[in-house]
DNA sequence: AACGAATTCAACCGCGCGAGT
DNA sequence: CACTCGCGCGGTTGAATTCGT
């Protein structure tokens, strides 16, 4: 069966959304929600399809996204969240309030992937020889500009100071980088990798949820749009992760 | 100042899965 | 049970931006 694209009608715009594009979406989403993404750009009178629509609305239009640079304690959530999960970035970007999936995945090919490569080349690697200082112009021009670029979408926190967005978030996060921190450090996300033994070991225990209480569930704040019960059990398995995680490095003291 | 190289990131593409019929 | 439809995910692309020479 061969589906055709859902782009592929005539009259479908493409590229960059303009910032009158954007505040259409986010007023029909506001208005009407998002049940029928596919019927929405209709609806909403976009010349978008929407698959775009949803898109740009997930990684860009949310009033919750959480944006400028990484928070170091971020990093290393991605770090040892992407060597329990591998590329699972919709299930990291979970973890991690505010952050979308492709903002994680490029901050992980562009920065983090660098960073391990080099540090695991020079075993006592000093930090990956970034090129330059992250360009705050970047997120800064994206915050202000009046042309297609992002956040030109009026009347919504995408523009979130620095501190609204740790107010907003600080708790899940803190609870959730407190949890890895106890996991071993920062620094040594190679305990984090997972091996064969892990797996046996953690398969073997006895999968009982209660005994993990799933209390750190609670420290993870799920994406309050999503309380699915595949997020519960995607929750659940990371949780088991990290508890393993845990006696992993327990065991290694 | 101008140019090319390197980097970033928004957006697109194709596939798989689950729900509905 | 077979098929269709829509959604969500991960991988990839390419324009824009920044830096080094």
């Amino acid at each position: 069966m061969v589906r055709a694209p859902c782009c592929e009608q005539t009259g479908i715009k493409r590229g960059p959304w303009t910032a009158e594009e954007d505040m259409t979406l986010v007023a029909h989403i506001e208005q009407h929600g998002h049940s029928n993404w596919r019927a929405l750009p209709k609806q909403a009178g976009l010349l978008r399809c929407g698959k775009s629509c949803r898109l740009r609305w997930i990684n860009y239009l949310r009033p919750d996204i959480k944006r400028g640079n990484f928070t170091s304690e971020e990093e290393d959530a991605i770090i040892q969240l992407h060597a329990m999960l591998g590329n699972r970035w919709s299930t990291i970007a979970a973890r991690l309030p505010g952050r979308t999936d492709n903002e994680i995945k490029n901050v992980w090919n562009t920065h983090l992937k660098k960073r391990l490569d080099s540090s695991s080349s020079k075993t006592s690697g000093q930090a990956a020889p970034k090129r330059k200082a992250k360009k705050p112009a970047v997120v800064a021009s994206a915050l202000e500009g009046p042309t297609s670029k992002p956040a030109s979408s009026p009347g919504h926190s995408l523009s979130m100071s620095p501190e609204q967005s740790l107010s907003t978030s600080s708790a899940t996060d803190y609870s959730m980088t407190s949890s890895l921190e106890n996991t071993g450090s920062s620094s040594s996300w190679e305990e984090f990798q997972i091996d064969d033994s892990f797996w046996s070991e953690t398969l073997g225990m006895s999968v009982d949820s209660s005994s993990f209480g799933m209390e750190t569930c609670d420290t993870f704040s799920v994406d309050s749009a999503s309380p699915s019960s595949s997020n519960d059990e995607m929750d659940f398995w990371v949780t088991l992760f990290m508890q393993a995680g845990d006696m992993q490095s327990l065991s290694q003291i």
